[in-house]
DNA sequence: GACCACTGGTTTTTT
DNA sequence: ACCAGTGGTC
């Protein structure tokens, strides 16, 4: 016991030793968020106050879920892989298996992924005939899922007018669909869910009474909809302990509602039995430069809770800057740096780059690629949203269930077997009439096209007799075979690595069969299939293949959160790219949400950190003209150690050997000012030309204001003052 | 029905 | 620059 509570800080020992009421814990980057809230179940549990049993612990990421019920494992005797601790979505889905009936759902129910959303509502518009250049299926998705994570169903929506409207009834046909083939979305499970215990009072009494102890991970990133769910559990005196860090709330473009915070204090921290809300500001890993920058960024937010951290590892090294004349120079810069890095010992997994969109990768792999040093990129296609893995997985799911169309369609046609658009869309029809799913409408088609779907259709019913009986990894791989994706990918020219995966593919199913500890059986019963389905689904991410060992890290910074190294590049600091226009347009909460963006990413680093910029950069296949980003100046100069002094225009960086990135051909001067010229414009403030056109009276430049965004200017009528 | 050329749209991402 | 999705042709 004295074990568990050794070495925490006052905050931390009193976080974790909080008499039983709700509390907020404002957690800074690496105050040692995660040790407290392991540590905190493990007291609870280790002094008697709480069951296993009775603790709820909920994460945004499987990733998380794992490393917390890991460390608790760690800390007290006791069985954890029974207790619930898990993602909101994997905590609603074990819910919802438990009571599929109360929640009027078939046993065997599936989960869609974006993807496959993205597809059944492509196949809904194209069925009603609805223009999809009118309601584009991406953003149709969006409203669908926003007024999910809102809670609103279809019936409740409101709609001020026909475009709304219209929307609002395909969100209604859209749920039918879903209904009808027994499937559900992301959202779906947390709604249903949600929806389940506010219907049912013998079940949300049983919960609410079960759970003693709910504890909420990334509370920052919290949706409406997933605080509501956790209202409505602890309404039988259940105590909440949320921790979260308002500072790194980076997903409010997907639905994430930083005010939870502040209403979380609001609605259930203003006692006077103690202090129950309490901050961890004493940073256990990065050096005091790196976080005084930090602090000196996240200060010019407006609305935060109020934190500062600190630390007493001493100053350590100042930041380095580096200002490079194009991202090919600054790809450069960076992995000669890194080169250097790991040359004097430094662990190439180690060292991150870190960059705001991932188109900005290609540059840097490029380079790394030139200089032999192995790296690693995150943020790609993850192993079950490949296409031949989705293929196999369509097939089981047709098995475990028929009606599945998403699967249907995916598969019907492929390996290709003479099934068309034509036939489809007679069979659509056929469907769409009788109100049935296209595998039952399949037996009504006549004709050539019903010869080649009734083929479909047999092969199906075969491949579920022949593994009826068999242990789930063989099933795969009978399935692979027979259904001719092994065949087709052997003949195809790039098809080696797909096969691999396949092989990849029975691997997982054994590793899940050992780690789950499930039984054999099939479909019916919602037996080894069905689960290992709904863990291709809910766990698309983690199966990172190949941890890159000895391998320099890259990700986008949204991917780095949570993680540190001992060495960060914090790449593309630019007007426009980071911040993002895009955020910028969004006034001053999008702003804001890149200087969150902008703290997480400094944030990551122990004990050198480096920011860079170019003055060009090739975005979408044009050479865009960039202004330093503001977050640049935003960092106290005397925390700085420039690498190239700003007064030689042309970085030493590229004189030296630099080659790459010639310089554009200087276009000729408009009215005295040239492409790529800095200039200041009195409203718009400072930016760079980056287009010109006309000469005379009728000669305009395009400038680039970066976060007053791209203008085009008529000389004879804006001041614009060179640089 | 399969294959190739063209067009458009490109932040961030988990489940 | 690059991908995906579509429309044209064989």
């Amino acid at each position: 016991m004295s074990d568990l509570l050794a070495n925490l800080n006052t905050q931390q020992h009193q976080a974790v030793t909080l008499p039983p009421m709700h509390g907020l814990i404002l957690a800074g980057a690496g105050s040692g968020k995660t040790r407290v809230l392991t540590t905190r179940i493990a007291w609870l549990i280790s002094t008697g106050q709480v069951r296993p049993h009775g603790v709820l612990a909920v994460t945004f990421t499987n990733k998380a879920a794992k490393e917390m019920t890991a460390r608790l494992a760690a800390l007290v005797p006791i069985n954890v892989r029974g207790m619930w601790i898990g993602t909101f979505h994997g905590l609603c889905n074990r819910l919802l298996r438990a009571h599929y009936r109360e929640a009027g759902l078939p046993q065997t129910f599936q989960i869609l992924d974006s993807a496959d959303q993205l597809a059944m509502v492509k196949r809904l518009l194209k069925n009603l005939n609805v223009d999809d250049e009118k309601y584009p299926p991406r953003e149709l998705c969006h409203f669908i899922n926003a007024h999910k994570e809102q809670g609103v169903r279809a019936a409740q929506a409101e709609a001020y007018d026909n475009y709304t409207q219209k929307r609002v009834e395909l969100y209604a046909e859209y749920e039918n669909q879903c209904n009808r083939e027994g499937v559900v979305d992301f959202a779906e499970l947390l709604l249903r869910c949600y929806e389940l215990l506010q219907r049912n009072e013998p079940l949300r009494t049983h919960y609410q009474q079960r759970f003693r102890h709910i504890l909420v991970d990334e509370f920052q990133d919290t949706n409406r909809l997933q605080y509501a769910w956790l209202q409505l559990l602890a309404g039988g005196g259940a105590k909440i302990l949320a921790v979260g860090d308002d500072d790194q709330s980076i997903y409010r473009f997907r639905g994430a509602e930083v005010g939870n915070m502040r209403e979380f204090e609001r609605d259930y921290c203003q006692t006077s039995a103690g202090p129950n809300v309490i901050r961890l500001e004493q940073n256990y890993r990065s050096h005091g430069n790196i976080l005084a920058a930090a602090n000196a960024i996240i200060k010019n937010n407006r609305e935060r809770l109020g934190k500062n951290l600190w630390t007493d590892a001493g100053d350590g090294e100042p930041i380095r800057a580096f200002e490079a004349y194009s991202d090919i120079d600054e790809a450069r810069f960076v992995i000669d740096e890194i080169r250097e890095l790991i040359r004097d010992g430094v662990v190439p997994t180690q060292v991150a780059i870190l960059y705001r969109s991932n188109a900005q990768s290609r540059v840097l792999e490029h380079e790394l690629f030139t200089k032999g040093i192995p790296y690693k990129v995150y943020g790609g296609l993850r192993f079950f949203e490949r296409q031949e893995i989705k293929h196999a997985l369509a097939y089981l799911r047709l098995l475990g269930n028929p009606d599945d169309d998403t699967a249907f369609l995916r598969v019907v046609n492929f390996p290709t077997r003479g099934i068309g658009a034509r036939s489809l869309e007679n069979l659509q029809a056929a469907a769409h009439q009788t109100n049935s799913s296209l595998y039952n409408a399949a037996a009504s088609l006549s004709g050539k096209a019903g010869q080649a779907v009734g083929a479909f259709i047999r092969l199906v019913e075969t491949l579920r007799q022949e593994t009826q009986n068999l242990p789930l990894p063989e099933m795969v791989e009978h399935i692979i075979e027979k259904s001719g994706l092994a065949q087709h990918y052997r003949t195809e020219k790039e098809g080696q690595e797909r096969l691999e995966n396949l092989d990849e593919l029975i691997n997982a199913a054994a590793t899940f069969v050992d780690d789950e500890g499930v039984i054999g059986g099939t479909a019916g019963e919602g037996g080894a299939l069905v689960s290992f389905l709904t863990h291709a689904s809910l766990e698309s991410g983690e199966h990172q293949a190949g941890e890159g060992q000895e391998a320099v890290q890259l990700m986008s910074v949204h991917a780095a959160k949570g993680l540190e190294f001992d060495v960060v590049f914090i790449t593309g600091l630019e007007q426009g790219l980071f911040p993002h226009e895009n955020a910028v347009s969004e006034g001053k909460e999008g702003l804001e949400e890149e200087r969150r963006l902008m703290y997480v990413a400094i944030t990551r680093a122990r004990r050198r950190l480096y920011v860079s910029c170019a003055q060009t950069r090739m975005l979408h296949g044009q050479t865009r003209y960039c202004v330093p980003s503001g977050f640049l100046d935003e960092i106290p100069e005397g925390l700085l150690r420039k690498l190239n002094k700003k007064a030689e225009s042309v970085p030493a960086y590229t004189a030296y050997g630099g080659g790459y990135g010639a310089r554009p051909a200087a276009e000729p001067a408009v009215g005295g000012l040239r492409v790529g010229q800095s200039v200041e414009h009195a409203k718009f403030g400072l930016g760079v030309i980056v287009a010109s056109e006309g000469r005379g009276a009728d000669a305009r430049v395009q400038v680039n204001f970066g976060g007053a965004g791209m203008k085009w200017l008529a000389l004879e009528y804006a001041k614009l003052t060179p640089v």
